[in-house]
DNA sequence: TCCGCAATCAAACGATCGTTTGAATAGTAG
DNA sequence: CTACTATTCAAACGATCGTTTGATTGCGGA
């Protein structure tokens, strides 16, 4: 991390890589806090505890994703021909953007994945809390386009994009990134086939 | 955990279920070893380390679980008639069968999912040395099945697969299962659910 | 200049971590 | 019964955990 950031910043960064890595139980505040070379007090001071800490991580880059996130889908929702896939974009392009612009961006989308394995209760009380209302957005959109799905079946299908979404863009799988390809393009690619695999799932009979 | 089992056993069904719960790294030997009622110097005494007590979690499964897949593989390749829908099942319904009669088969289906989310590369190397030929085999069977599909677009694709199918089992969606609902019918829709979702996503043109 | 406050620091807190030790306790073969 | 092995046990090891303390620093406004 940059030492002309402030320390709260330099310990936000440090802690989205760490967290990524190692978990959030994984790695500790001496890890953190040495890797971002401030106090070890400092986490408490700026955050007050380890669990505040974690929250602001996200909250630091779910705003703006999600902010991006409403927006791609209020412009696909004015286009008359608007299909699955540009939903699904609008959805995916975001966090595809904001983990190639910004430093640790490709850092926090393993730390949501991670947020996604953790059964943690308090943890997915505060996402669903502070940023239910996207996914819900999302969920009518793709109501209105698919019609003939029940709701159940619907959500089921949602969770099912969600969770191969969160996997793919998290890099979890086997796949392994060629060397002559960059992290940029090979998120990219990703992002294609996930759109064009998760259109044909929802459009099973 | 019974406690007529002995206590090796008692420790690796224990281990199970709080490694699904809290992580590798979040769950102690002390709360796993008081919660199956052993001392704690049993699990350096039986396994040797904490490290080798998490491959031997996976181990006591997956070595089952992994000879009824390719049984199950076997089984459909002989069928002339196959279906893309049978090779997801043979995958698949294993993973679902021993979620439902062994006690903790439930917790390992979410283990396995965790150790996906771990990027840990001791883990990693495990699980691919000693299971990773299982992969190969339904991925050439796959690859039968869609000849047309190029063999790094093949890939991609089986990637995606095992994230939504990984993701869906382990239940780590938001979709609440309904009180009237039994975890096994749950987790018996969730599979249904997989496998139509997963076939129209490989036949995607 | 001096005050006041925000920030940083070294040090220590008690708790808990994985692991090891050596003695106590079965259970079995000779 | 004796000797031996396998297992269990309480206790402690040093290391590391998240958190707190109290002193020290540095800087902007009166």
């Amino acid at each position: 991390m940059q030492p002309n950031f402030s320390t709260r910043e330099r310990i936000l960064g440090v802690a989205e890589t760490l967290f990524a890595r190692h978990g959030f139980a994984g790695a500790s505040l001496r890890q953190v806090t040495a890797a971002a070379k401030v106090n070890l007090a400092a986490v408490n001071y700026h955050f007050g505890s380890k669990e505040s800490l974690i929250e602001e991580v996200f909250r630091r880059r779910l705003d703006e994703l999600n902010r991006h996130r409403l927006a791609a889908l209020a412009a696909v929702a004015t286009n008359p021909g608007r299909q699955l896939e540009d939903v699904l974009d609008a959805f995916i392009r975001p966090a595809l953007e904001q983990s190639m612009d910004s430093a640790g961006g490709a850092a926090f989308v393993r730390v949501l994945a991670r947020a996604y394995a953790e059964h943690d209760e308090r943890l997915r009380r505060f996402l669903s809390d502070n940023y239910g209302y996207v996914l819900r957005e999302f969920a009518t959109a793709f109501a209105r386009l698919l019609p003939h799905l029940r709701k159940d079946e619907l959500y089921w299908r949602l969770d099912i994009v969600a969770g191969a979404l969160t996997y793919a863009m998290a890099d979890f799988g086997m796949i392994k990134r060629k060397d002559d390809v960059s992290e940029q393009n090979h998120r990219e690619q990703s992002a294609q086939h996930l759109v064009r695999f998760a259109a044909a799932g929802l459009r099973a009979p």
